[in-house]
DNA sequence: AATGAATGAGGATTCATTCAT
DNA sequence: AATGAATGAATCCTCATTCAT
C-alpha cells in the first residue's frame, strides 16, 4: 500500500503561488502597507518560507511585476503582429482587449509601479521603457499602418499613440483603486466602444458622416 | 552683530508651508516611505512643530490632498462655466490647460490617491466623487453643449467624457512618476494638441476632410 | 478717575495657586501622566509662566508635596501637644481628625509619594522620615502617655503606633484612588469611630465589659 | 566547542518570565517610568519579543496585576474557608500571613494600582471590587464568626473589617515604597503580633485582664 | 524544505523645556 | 511679567529579516 504523503511537494509551483498571493496583497494595500505575514498567509505558507524563494520584500515585488507583465506583453504583441485586414477594426479590437485586461487584476500593476517609482527606480525604468514605451510602440505601428494604407489621416503616429493608451490606463486605475470606494460605477465595455469610436471618428460632425 | 534666532514665530504662514513641503515629499517618495522628519526638514522646522498644526501623518496627508485640490478645482470649473463661442476650441483649451496642470506638481495628487486608496478610503471616495466625477461632469456638459449646438456627433456625453480625462491622467502619472526614470521624454504641449485633434476629428480619414 | 488695571498683579498669590492646581492635577492622574499644560490650564495661566515660579516639573512636584504637608503637620502636632485629660478620648479625637483629613484632597499626597518614591528618593526620604516617622512619633507619645497614666495596657508604644496610622492611610488611598472606580462606598466617619473603638477596646469580649 | 545560540525558543516559559520581569520593573519605577526596553532586558529577551506575548504596555501591566494577584487570592480564601477552632488565633494567623505576603514582592501591586487607578479604571475597579472588597469580605466573615460564637464583642463586622486590612496595606506600601529610602526600619513580624494583640484586646486596660 | 519565534532598526508621536515676542 | 510657538530627546510599537528547530 503506497504511503500517501500528508502534503505534496510542490517545489516548482510554490514561487508562482507566492507571486499570485503577493500580487493580490500588494494590489489591495500597496507595497509599503503589505506585510509579508499577509502574503505568507494568503499563500498558505509560513513566513520564513518566503525567504526560500525570494531574498527580500523588494525582490518579491520585482518578481510580481515581472511575472505578471511579461507573459501578457508577449501575448499582446504576438496577437497584433499577425493581424490582417483594415486597421480600424484591428485597432478597436486591441483597445477593447487591453481595456478588459486593465479592468482585471493585472490593472493593479500600473498602480503599484506608479506609486513606488521613486523607491524602485530600476522597476520604474523597466516599466517605462519595456512596457509603456513598447506599448506605445505597438500603437505607433498600428497608426502608421493605417496612415500608410491611406485609412487614417496623416497624423504623427508617435504623438497619437499615447492617446490610445490613455483610456486603458484610466480603466486600470479606476477599477483597481477608486471604484471600490466610489459612488459611481464604470462600464468597461461601453468605455472601450466609445474609445474606439471617438478615437477613430472624433467628436466633430463631419460633412456627410453618420 | 545680528543675532540669529533659533526660530521665529510663523503661526499663520506655517500650515501652508508645511503642506507645500509635505506635497513635495509625498510626491517624491509616496505616503508610507515619507518620514515626517523629511517633511519637517523641507519645511525648515522641527519635527514636533508639525504636530502643532496636524495631529498625525494621516491628517497631514489629507490636508495636502484637500488643499492642493480644492482651489484648483474651483478655478477650473469657474473658467469653463463662463465660456462662449464654438465648443471645439473651448474643449481644446480646457484639455490643454488641464494637461499643463497635470504635468506640474499637482499631478502628483492622483498618484498618491491611487496608491493609497485602500488605506485612505474616505480620501478615495472624496477624490472619486468630488474630483473625478465632477471632472467627468464638466466634460460631459461640454460634450453635451457641442451636441446640442449641432457641432458634435450625437455621442453619449457621459460615456465619452472619461476619454477626454484620460490623456490628462496619463500626463499626470507619466510626468510625476515614470518620466524621471524613463529614457523617453514626453512633450506635454504636443500631446495636448494631438489629444484635441484626435478627439475632435478622429483618426479615420473622412470624405473631403483635411 | 482711577485706572482699573485689566488684571491684578498677584505675584505673591501665584505660586500657591499653581501648587493648588498642580496638586489637583497630580492627584487625578499621577505624576508622570500629568502634563504641565494641564496644570497651567487649571491654574489659568500660560504654560511658560510655570517656569517663572518653578524651574522644572520635578521642583513643582516637590513644592506641591512640601506645601501641602508642612502646614498640616505642624497644626496636627500643635493640637496634640496642648492636650489635657484622659488619653482615650484624646486619641480618638486625633484619629478622627486625621481620617477626615485623609479623606480629603490631602490624602492624595501619600498616593503620589508612594507611587514615585523610587523616582524621587529625596522626597521619599523626606516623607518617610519627616512625615511618617514623625506621625508615628506622635502616636507613640500618645500611647506612652496612656500607659504612663495607667489608662492603657503596657504595650510597646513604638510598635503599636503604626496600627493607629494604618486606618488613616487606608482611608487616604481608598478615597483618593480606588473609591472613584469602585462599586462599594466607605463611610469615613463610621470607620473613624470603629477604629477608635477597636483599637481602644479590642474585638475580644472581656470579663464584665459591655 | 559549544556554540552559543543567539536565542532559544521558549514559547511556553516566556509569558510568565516576562510577567515576572515586568513586575520587578514596575515595582521599582512605577508604570510610566518603566521602559519596555528595561523589562525586555530583565527578561533576557529582545524588545520586540515582548510584543509576541503582550500587545501593548497596558496589556502587559494588566497581565502583571492579574497574574500576580489571582493565585494568591484564591489560596488565601481557601485557607480561611477550611478553618476550625477559636476565632482569635485564626484571625491572628490570617493577619500574620497576609502581612508577611505584603512585605514581599506582591506588596508592590497595591502601590501600582493605587498610583495608576485613574489611568487604568478597569484595573482599579477590578482591584477594588475583586481584591479589596473580597478581602474585606473575608475579614467580615471572620469577625462575624467570632461574634456569633460569643468570642467577640457585638461589633459591626463590615465596619470593623477594614481595620484588619489596614496594617497589611501599611506594610505593603512601607516595605515596597518607603523603607528603601527611609532611615527607620520596620519589623513586619513584630507589627503582625502587635496588630493581632491590639485588634483583639485593645489598648485600654480592662478590669482583671492580663 | 519548512516553520515561526526572536530580533532590533526605524519611525510616529508626546511633552518638558526654551525663548522670541 | 507673561505667553505659547517651537523644539528634539525619549519611548512605544511595527515589521522585514534571521535562524534554531
Amino acid at each position: 500500500m503506497p504511503v500517501t504523503p500528508r502534503w505534496r511537494r510542490r517545489k516548482e509551483a510554490r514561487p508562482s503561488e507566492i507571486v499570485d498571493a503577493a500580487l493580490a496583497a500588494f494590489a489591495e494595500r500597496g507595497y509599503a502597507a503589505t506585510r509579508l505575514d499577509d502574503v505568507a498567509e494568503r499563500a498558505g505558507i509560513g513566513k520564513g518560507t518566503l525567504y526560500l524563494y525570494f531574498s527580500s520584500k523588494e525582490e518579491l515585488f520585482k518578481a510580481v511585476v515581472r511575472q505578471t507583465l511579461v507573459p501578457n506583453l508577449a501575448a499582446a504583441e504576438a496577437r497584433i503582429a499577425t493581424a490582417e485586414g483594415p486597421t480600424a477594426p484591428l485597432l478597436a479590437g486591441v483597445v477593447r482587449g487591453l481595456i478588459e485586461m486593465a479592468a482585471g487584476p493585472m490593472g493593479a500593476i500600473p498602480k503599484l509601479i506608479v506609486g513606488e517609482a521613486a523607491n524602485f527606480p530600476d522597476l520604474a525604468r523597466f516599466y517605462a521603457d519595456e512596457v509603456v514605451a513598447r506599448g506605445f510602440g505597438v500603437f505607433t505601428q498600428l497608426i502608421a499602418r493605417g496612415v500608410a494604407r491611406g485609412e487614417f489621416r496623416p497624423v504623427d503616429p508617435a504623438t497619437a499613440a499615447p492617446l490610445l493608451a490613455a483610456p486603458i490606463l484610466l480603466t486600470a486605475l479606476w477599477k483597481n483603486a477608486l471604484e471600490p470606494h466610489a459612488t459611481h460605477r464604470m462600464d468597461a465595455a461601453a468605455l472601450a466602444s466609445a474609445a474606439s469610436d471617438l478615437l477613430l471618428h472624433g467628436l466633430v460632425r463631419q460633412e456627410g458622416a453618420t
